[in-house]
DNA sequence: TTTTGAACAATTTTTAGAAAAAGTCAGAAA
DNA sequence: TTTCTGACTTTTTCTAAAAATTGTTCAAAA
């Protein structure tokens, strides 16, 4: 039998990515359990606990498919980076209601903050494993691998959040703008490895 | 005599870039130029019209400082790019108060947004002419500028955007994020132009 | 150990009145 | 004619209390 937990991290995850964590209500996803909300505490002591596990859960499953990519590397940087952009893409798809009002409201007061920071630089240790795999493969040089890492983080980071800044003002989600932020940052890594790239 | 609109423009800058567009009153600004109210709007019908104007006259400003940068580039690319970031810089110090809420509570409901619009292409615009410019003088080597302009604008406000969002979040402006964004963007810009550059 | 109903506490939403600010206009001053 | 003003109306924002919703706790039952 699966673990409690687990099962409420699951049915959690649904209504949160459909309804956003500030329109689902703890009584909500008992209900969906079948249990009561008082049920439902004995698991997880807070509201904010629960928000959590289940970021938690889909930043773990976004990084394990990032490391299938990289490792699957043979001698297509490009290529590979392309992987990469689809797969986050199909995640913030899935998971476009987090991008808007939803992390603004929730993150302050909660200890989130240093969380995300986690996966920020979890993102920028597979970046960066990926740029030693290309220039120890003698496709890519490049003199300063870490910073190069960084960059390229924040660069991804940094479109993703130009592209949705209209949704934050407006409110309404509206996911047609991950294809603007896929097609931009495709773009960026074209022009950022034309010429670092040695063809082999 | 100058131009009484000018005199507006100046005296309501003032204000804004201390207060806000929010926190400032057509009163108070009509007071700061000892006319009332009333006669304020004779020179202007609205209040979002005169924050556009307000809005032209920087952005005028800004472009001018880029272009006359940009007309001094000879063989420097990587210099002439720190130094438009650097002038960048002054101005999101200068007017950083317009970085927060600002922007997103005044921007819904009027048409600024084509006018944010037209001063991004601009921007897009003097990359694509100092690019230009390298490209012709043979420093640079690359394929498509029409492309690597986009590219280098969105990165620049993705960056400026990604260290600010933590001061939209608590609406409380920092403006020594202006620090960050301007090592963020240098680091970027190294990271981009090696490899493309043919130091002569 | 797990679950529940009932109660309590904190937060959010609503509402209505007051205050402030935006915007208008007939007519005076230049 | 152009520029300006005082008095006025309309719209938006602020405030504070009441109501409703949601988060959280706990003694006791299964």
């Amino acid at each position: 039998m699966e673990n409690r937990k687990d099962q409420i991290i699951e049915v959690a995850l649904k209504r949160f990515a459909h309804f956003g964590f500030h329109k689902t209500t703890m009584n909500e996803i008992a209900d969906d359990l079948r249990i009561t909300k008082a049920n439902l505490y004995y698991y997880y002591p807070d509201k904010p606990s629960l928000i959590l596990d289940v970021l938690c859960k889909i930043a773990a499953d976004l990084n394990g498919g990032e490391v299938k990519i990289v490792n699957k590397y043979k001698d297509d940087l490009l290529k590979t980076i392309n992987e990469i952009i689809d797969l986050r893409s199909k995640f913030m798809r899935k998971y476009y209601v987090f991008h808007i009002n939803e992390n603004l409201d929730w993150i302050k007061g909660i200890d989130l903050a240093e969380t995300v920071e986690q996966f920020y630089k979890r993102d920028v240790e597979v970046i960066k494993a990926l740029l030693n795999k290309a220039v120890t493969s003698g496709e890519l040089t490049i003199s300063n691998i870490d910073e190069a890492a960084i960059s390229l983080a924040e660069i991804q980071k940094g479109l993703s959040l130009l592209h949705t800044v209209s949704d934050v003002i407006t409110g309404i989600p509206n996911d047609s703008n991950v294809d603007k932020i896929v097609a931009s940052q495709k773009r960026v890594t074209k022009l950022i490895f034309e010429g670092k790239l040695n063809r082999i």
